[in-house]
Parts: C-alpha cells; structure tokens; sequence
DNA sequence: TATGAATGAGAGTTCATTCAT
DNA sequence: AATGAATGAACTCTCATTCAT
C-alpha cells in the first residue's frame, strides 16, 4: 500500500518533470515548436517513454492547460473571498496577483490564449476543453464579484461587472502577448510586469467613482 | 517595360487575390488550418501555382501580416496627424478606430498577435520580421504622440506615452483574443466591439484628467 | 474534357499498378507484412506518393478485397443465368469457374477469407464492410439459385439451397487456405486446382439425386 | 533434482495459463489485438514476466497453435483406431469430432488456419513450423487411414485417400471460417456446428458407394 | 520470481515544396 | 503561366522486447 502510494507518487513526479520539459520547449520554441521528440530531449527521455506518462500528445498539452487556468482560477477565487473592509485594497492587489500568475507559466500562458482563440482546439479532447472553458468562466466570475462587490459598496462607477471582468481579463491577455512580443524583437527587456501594473492602474482608476467629480 | 510594368501589375493582382483566399481560409479554418492545399482551392490555383507569387508559405503568411499591421498604422497616423482641437475628439474616435481594424480581418489579426507572441516566427525571414516590428513601432508612437499631445494640453494625466500606448494597444489585443475566444464556446455572440467600445471607454477615463481632480 | 477523361484514365491505371503491387506484396509477405513502404517499394513509389491514389492504406486494401470479391460475385451470376437445360452441365462448370476465382487473386482473395473471420475488420471503413457483406450474399445466393433450380428439376436432393451454397463457399475457401498452406512447406507443388476440382467432385455428388438409388 | 522437477512442472502451469489467457484475448479481441499487453493483463501478470516463460511473442502463439493442432490430432487418431465393425459408423461420428475440435478453441483455430495459409510464419521458429507441419500430416494421415479402410471394405468409392482427408480437412477450415465470418454480420446467430454436420454429410454421401450404383 | 521503466524499430499519415511538362 | 506528379522530412503513436532491481 504504502509502495503503491510512493510509485504512485514518483510517476506523479515524472510527469511533472515532464511537463516542466514540454513548458520549456513551449517558452523557446514554440507551440509548434513542440513536439514529442524535443519534450523527450528536454525531459532526457526517448518519445515512446512520454506515453508512459501520458495518453497522448494532447493529453499532456491539455494537462499543460489545465494546471495554469487552474492556478489562475484559484489565486482570483482567493482574492475574491477575502475579507476585505475596502474594495480598492483588493483592487490594488490585482495587478500583483496577475503579475504572479505570468510568472507562474508565461510561454503556456501565451499558448492557452492563442488556443482559446478557437484556432487550434480541434485535437484536444471535448471535454478537456469543457473543463477549461469552466474555469475560465470560472474565474471571470470571480473578478466580476469583487467588482459587483465595489460598486455595492459605491466606491466603482455603476457598470456591468461581466463586463469590467473581461476588460480586466482582456488587458492581462493582451499585455503579456504583446510585452513578450515585444521581447522577441529586444531580448532581456522584460517590461510585462511593468506594463500589467501601469495599465491595470490606468483601468482601475477609470472604473472608480471620484469622491468629488 | 511598359509591359514588364504591366505584367508586374498583374503579378500584384494575383499576389491580392492569394492573400484573400488565404485570408478566408484561416478565418474559416484557423491558422492551423490553413494548409497550401486549402489556400489554393480558395483561391483557384492548384498548390504548386502559388510559389509563382509566394516564395514560401512563411512568405504568404508574412505577406498577410504585413497588410493587415500597415492597414493598422494607416488609420492611427491618420489620426495622429488629424488637427482637431479637442484632444477627447480623437481619443474618442480610437475605440471606433480599433473595431475598423478589427474588422479588416479579425483572423489575421489574431493570427498576427500569436505570431508577434513570439512562437512561430522561426520560418519567417528576418527582414520581413524586422518590418513587422517597424510597423508596429510605427504604430505605437502614433499613439503615444496622440497621448503626448493631450498631456501637452493638459487634459490627460502626466504619464509616459508609450506606456500608456502599450496599454492600449495590449488591451486591443487582449479584446479580439478574449472575446473571439468566447466565441468558440458561445458561437453567434460577437461582443468584439461592444467590449472593445467599454474597455477602452473605461481605460481612457483613467488616463483623463479630471476637472476637479 | 478529352485531356481530363484521359487524366483520369491514367490516374485509373497508376492505381491499378499500386493495386498490383499490394497484391505482390500481400503474396510474397502477408498481410501483416504488406506495408505501406514495401508496396510503394513494389510499384517504384515512396510511400507518400501513395496517398495520392488512395485516401488510406485500409482505402487501398477495400479496393483490393472489393475487386476480388466483385470477381467471384460477376462469375457466379453468370453462371447462374445461363440458360442451360441441364443442371448438371452448369454444377459440373463451377469447380472451374471456382478455379479461375482462385487464379485471379490467390493471395488477395486469402487475406478476404481472413477478414471476413472476423478477426481485423476494425480499421475498414463500414460501408466498405457493407459493400462486401453485400457482395458475399449476391454470391451465396447465386450459388443458391443454381441449387434451387436443381432441385426444381429434381436431380438435386432436397435440401436447403442456402445450406448447399454455404457449404460450396466454405469447400472452396477451405481448399484455398488449406492447399496454400502446404505449399509452403512443399513449395512448388500446386494442389489447390485438383483439390478444388477434386473435393467439389464429391461434394456434388453427395448433392445429386441417384436415378435408382 | 525432485525439487527442481518440481519447479519445472509449475513452470508448466503457469505456461498452461498464459497460453489460456492468449486464447481468451484472442476470442475477445481477435489476433490483431492480442498484444502482450492484453495477454498478461488476462494472465494476471505483468508484460515483462510473460518472457519468463515463453522466448516471445511468437513462441507463445506458436505454443497455443500447438496444443490446438495437438487436440485435433489426438481426436482424430483416437477415431482411427477405434475398432469400429462398420466404416459407416466412424464416419458418422466425424462431424461429431470436427464440433469438438472447434468447439475448443474457434478463435485459435482460425488464427491457425490464417497462419497454416503461409502468411505469417515469418517470425516462427522454423523447428516449431516443422512440429505443426508433422502434426498436420498426422492428422491427414488419420483420416486417410479411415478412408482407406473404407475401401477396402468395399464401402466407399474408390479415390485416392488422401485427397478425400484433406477435402474433409478443408471442408472443416471453410466451414469454420465462413460461418465466423457471417457471425460478424450477424451476431447471435451461430451456424458453424449445424452447416458442419450438413456439409460434412454431404461430403460423405459423394464418398459412399451406393448399394444399387 | 516478477516487474517498473524504458526504448528501438517501425507504422501510417501529412504537407510544404520541387520540377518537368 | 500553370500544374500533375512526386517526394523528403516530419510527426504522432504502438508494441515487442530488455534489463536493473
């Protein structure tokens, strides 16, 4: 028992280093970039060992997909039940928190946008996509209450929440697809995070209502 | 050489009439989706006739990127170079501005954003990717100089242009993907622009200086 | 139109030669060893060059197994509506017709008697599989209209003609893969003809009513 | 010594399982997905330890094509001695045999008869190809010795004994073959033992001299 | 004895690309 | 100018087999 659970473990182990591997060869190759064989390289195993570890190729991009929205998901959902007397130390705390998520899986990241763009979806699993497509409502839910939450408490303009949400959401997507662009073009230069933090401060203070206007 | 000229023209014709196909197949089919085949089809050649146009597929692909990144520019240094009094004229003209260029080719757009996301440029020769960044420089400090102006008068807050550019072309970005994305799980609901027209109201009421502020 | 008439009668003609080729390869190597490389080896292709003449590899086995079965199914309707007065005439010609079944595809037309065991339809599509089923009972029931006729005309026992039909078929499947498996360990002898004529010899006049018996 | 005799006689039934749980994959899922993986999972073993007890794959099958031939041998040399008065009354007790024999193992008498059709015997190894080779004849030459005895009672028509063993052998194969081929179409509905008996009756009655001839 | 882990060899398939016509 | 025909180079995936433990 005790062995079944530490063999368990150890593949649990394994795949995450696979995982690790196919993140690596996602951030400096590419979506396309990544196949069997270099995720194999990277993780010092031959392809065939890969589908020890995971049905297929989609499988593990869908598990590579799954553990960021995830992660996002779970630090928006914990700033949203935190209790907080005022709304705007929340707010202040979003662009950190989405800072942290960049960092937490940028090239994957990236990729998860693109993917949901709808361009690519056709060989991941139906389902896998349903559960990804959940958590993304998932978390727009969770912003959209801290903001319905702020304008309760009258210190946001009235607005729709949904659509505060998906601004906020809309402009973490854009910032870091384009400061990593823009990266490719002048390496070393990493302003994403600078970025996400002017701008989310830019919209945030154009959603406040004004004590005095 | 009046004929060489011509028959250039021609070239030129066929060159539009491939992109268009190509255009149309990648809306249709995704980036992914979009092989010679299908682009050929579209356009009526068979696979083999487009490298009378086309050096590559990369080619193609950059050739599309190029028209859709300079139609971009045009409209913002029209703008930019437009004199209007107000500056909250021309900031409020950009979210209109931004749906046209949306709607030029919503595919290829998003197609360039992945691209510019710095994962596929690998095949695309270097000089055509060192005019996609000079376009899309160009882009940029077309809106930064509108910020600047507005700064200059005093009617937008002390800020550095070209974040505040970066911010808004990363939230225009982020729009299209976001909102396309949602397409995919909700097909028929288009709230490109409606969201585009929002987020942009919101941000650009963060960078205005308020009266009474 | 000419010229596209004679494209495709060409293209008819390369298919046939890979065609040929499989069934080569399928004699020399077996099922199991008919590869998509050994049969484009065969017919002076590289493998890719295959799937411009058939959709799949189990596309080209259908052709395969279709056309052997339309053979065996063209000669048995014949024989079935000649109009000859005498039954037995007609049952002393089908062990020659069963012969020239043989010849046209030996090595093909085991490969079918396997697939039809039911052990490796999973990759044919199924309306392929239907095309064949139907094919086998047009077969059976010719086989079984000549049985019926005999017995109308009362020099065959009473029976079930479907019966009789699926015992020829067996007879003559049976002797294929029985004979041909001898001879691989007795190559060079040929006994599939003479068995065939031989032990369908016996067969019929097990069938045949004895004038006073 | 005693001990190891021991050990050898378990290795036997431990073999004995496996190769009963080949058999039970390959009637589930046919020889094409009979892989080792399939077969340990049934045997309660991992892929790895079937190779302590079979060389490989092939040998394995080899073994289970074996014990299959062997039954068939042994039922039939048991007929042939049989010191039976009448020739009539052994054959009548032929079909009876012939359900035995399939009934023991319908999918591993297929495959065998596949493999006996010279199409995969590539990867056998040629002293177990000789072992089935001299069972096979065994089994011809039984049958034979039946017929022969026929004859010389006088019972049956004359005709070369062998020709009339490997018609019956053949009628056996096709029958099997043929009747499993319609189960796939039509699933339920199993006529292989009653078309045996009919056939083989059929057979019989062409082979036997008839009092009043 | 048994197996977890790994892999070599090879399968079918796709697609951008070439080139003689 | 246009293309039919062909292919090289990949890619994902399967499976019998090995070997250290």
């Amino acid at each position: 028992m005790a062995s079944s659970t530490r063999k368990e473990r150890e593949k649990q182990v394994r795949r995450q280093e696979i995982l690790e591997a196919a993140r690596a060869v996602i951030a400096s190759k590419g979506l396309s970039g990544a196949t069997m064989e270099e995720i194999a390289d990277k993780a010092d195993y031959k392809p065939a060992s890969l589908y020890l570890y995971f049905g297929s190729k989609d499988d593990l991009l869908a598990s590579l997909y799954l553990s960021a929205m995830q992660f996002v998901v779970d630090e928006i959902e914990a700033l949203a039940q935190q209790s907080e007397k005022d709304i705007v130390c929340k707010l202040k705390k979003l662009p950190e928190l989405l800072c942290r998520v960049y960092r937490f899986d940028p090239a994957v990241l990236m990729s998860l946008f693109y993917m949901q763009a709808g361009q690519s979806y056709s060989n991941i699993a139906p389902d896998t996509l349903e559960q990804l497509n959940q958590l993304a409502q998932r978390g727009i839910r969770g912003l959209a209450g801290v903001f319905a939450e702020g304008m309760a408490q009258g210190r946001l303009e009235p607005a729709s929440p949904m659509v505060l949400a998906d601004a906020v959401w809309s402009l973490f997507a854009g910032v870091v697809l384009w400061e990593e662009s823009k990266r490719f073009f002048h390496p070393g230069k990493d302003h994403v995070e600078s970025t996400l933090r002017a701008a989310m401060g830019i919209l945030f203070k154009g959603m406040t209502k004004h004590p005095a206007g």
